[in-house]
Parts: C-alpha cells; sequence; structure tokens
DNA sequence: GCCCAGGTGGGTA
DNA sequence: TACCCACATGGG
C-alpha cells in the first residue's frame, strides 16, 4: 500500500525535490531545524534558523559552547525557546561528542542504536529523532508524524499510531532516499489541500474531496 | 480574540 | 498503555 501511495505522491508532485523542500542542505542546520520545528509551522522556525545563522551558531562546537539564556533569545520566533534552546545544547553536545557532523554521517553503528542514543536527550521525541536520521544523517528510516497517520486513516479508517505507521512503511520501503521523498512528499500532498483555504488546515488536511489519493489507489 | 502548527515530557488513572 | 496538560510564538 506504501510504495502505491508513495508512486501516486510522485506522479502527483513530479518536480518535488527534497532540498527544495527542506530549504536547507547543511547536516547541522537539518538537526538544528528538526528541533525548532517542533509544534510549529515551517515559517517559524525557519526564522529561528537564520538568527543561529546570523550568530554564528550552526556549527556544533560554536552552539554547544552558548548559553541557554543566549541560546533562547536567538531562536525566540520559534516558540518554545526555553525547551527548544535545552534540547540544542543537548544535541550538540551529542554530535561534538561524535566527533562532528562527518564523523557521526560515516558511523557503522546501527540506526537502531543512533535512534536509541538520541532518545536519551531530552527535548529529542521519536519524530524528531526520525528526522534527523533521516534528513541530517542519510538512514533508512521515517517518521510515523500526524500528517502520515491522518493520511493513513483517511484512506484506510485505521487509526494507528506513530510506531505502527512508522513500521508499516519501513516494512515496504527500505532505501533511505525513497523514505526521505515520501515523507516529504505526505508533507507536500498536505499542503497543497490546505492551500485551498479550508475552513481549518487540520479539517481540510486530507479532506473527503480529495483526489489525488482516492482516485488512484 | 481564537485556533492551530511537521512535539515532548511529566503527571495521572 | 492511554489520555491530559504546559510549554511560546506568529499567522490566518
Amino acid at each position: 500500500m506504501w510504495k502505491r501511495i508513495y508512486h501516486t505522491l510522485e506522479r502527483t508532485f513530479p518536480s518535488f525535490t527534497v532540498d527544495e523542500w527542506w530549504g536547507v542542505t547543511e547536516p547541522f542546520a537539518r538537526m538544528a531545524g528538526s528541533v525548532l520545528v517542533q509544534n510549529t509551522t515551517w515559517i517559524n522556525a525557519s526564522k529561528a534558523l537564520d538568527r543561529l545563522e546570523e550568530a554564528g551558531l550552526l556549527e556544533p562546537a560554536a552552539l554547544a559552547g552558548e548559553t541557554v539564556e543566549r541560546l533562547a533569545e536567538v531562536i525566540r520566533p520559534a516558540g518554545f525557546q526555553r525547551a527548544k534552546s535545552a534540547a540544542l545544547l543537548r544535541l550538540a553536545g551529542w554530535v561534538v561528542e561524535h566527533g562532528g557532523v562527518d564523523r557521526l554521517r560515516r558511523l557503522t553503528d546501527s540506526t537502531d542504536e543512533l535512534r536509541r542514543q538520541l532518545l536519551l536527550l531530552k527535548g529529542i521525541g521519536p519524530e524528531t529523532a526520525d528526522t534527523i536520521l533521516a534528513y541530517a544523517l542519510t538512514r533508512p528510516t521515517i517518521s510515523g508524524d500526524a500528517y502520515t497517520r491522518r493520511l493513513w486513516q483517511r484512506l484506510t479508517g485505521e487509526v494507528l499510531s506513530y510506531e505502527q505507521v512508522r513500521r508499516a512503511i519501513l516494512a515496504e520501503l527500505t532505501e533511505a532516499e525513497d523514505l526521505r521523498r515520501l515523507h516529504g512528499l505526505i508533507v507536500e500532498h498536505g499542503k497543497a489541500i490546505c492551500a485551498k483555504r479550508l475552513p481549518r488546515c487540520s479539517a481540510c488536511l486530507f479532506a473527503d474531496d480529495c483526489r489525488y489519493l482516492h482516485d488512484s489507489i
């Protein structure tokens, strides 16, 4: 089923690219962005990311040397700045401990092992961990976030947990690049529906009148 | 004004 | 395990 959803979305958005969708390509910027976007719009997260860049803090070592108070002020536009600044410090520290982003990307540890380590960091939950693994560390994983679960529910009527959706997708798609694209496409699809400006985003997202998927799956 | 956004952690039953 | 709530800002 997920393979078919993936191919349908690929046909619906033929010019989709992960890099354009993310807006940033640097691995550490994507790691920071994964934390900043928690329960926030990408627009707000992006403002905070720009401010980190201006402050010269998109380097793990530089960021790890900041105080939580200063960091909170810099990332303010993303909201939840107290929690997010502390989480960013822990994340930067974790990267530094591993000898930097490049070393981390070359590590031979299993994806599950890296995921376990990320989840030990307070402020990094399943979705943030999977986003970091997939988009910054190029690991074959995917988040079973709200968009994905809602899509599944609209198509099948089944309500699955984060981990259930994630496992279901991983059972069908194993290539890191496919998983990165699938998740981005799901979000793009949601945005396309939202662009119709229906009453509420959460209501119009994958609404019953959505023909992209219902017609072709 | 009011609701919501690509969550997380701590508490309670 | 399954809900409930606080956490903060900006846009529609």
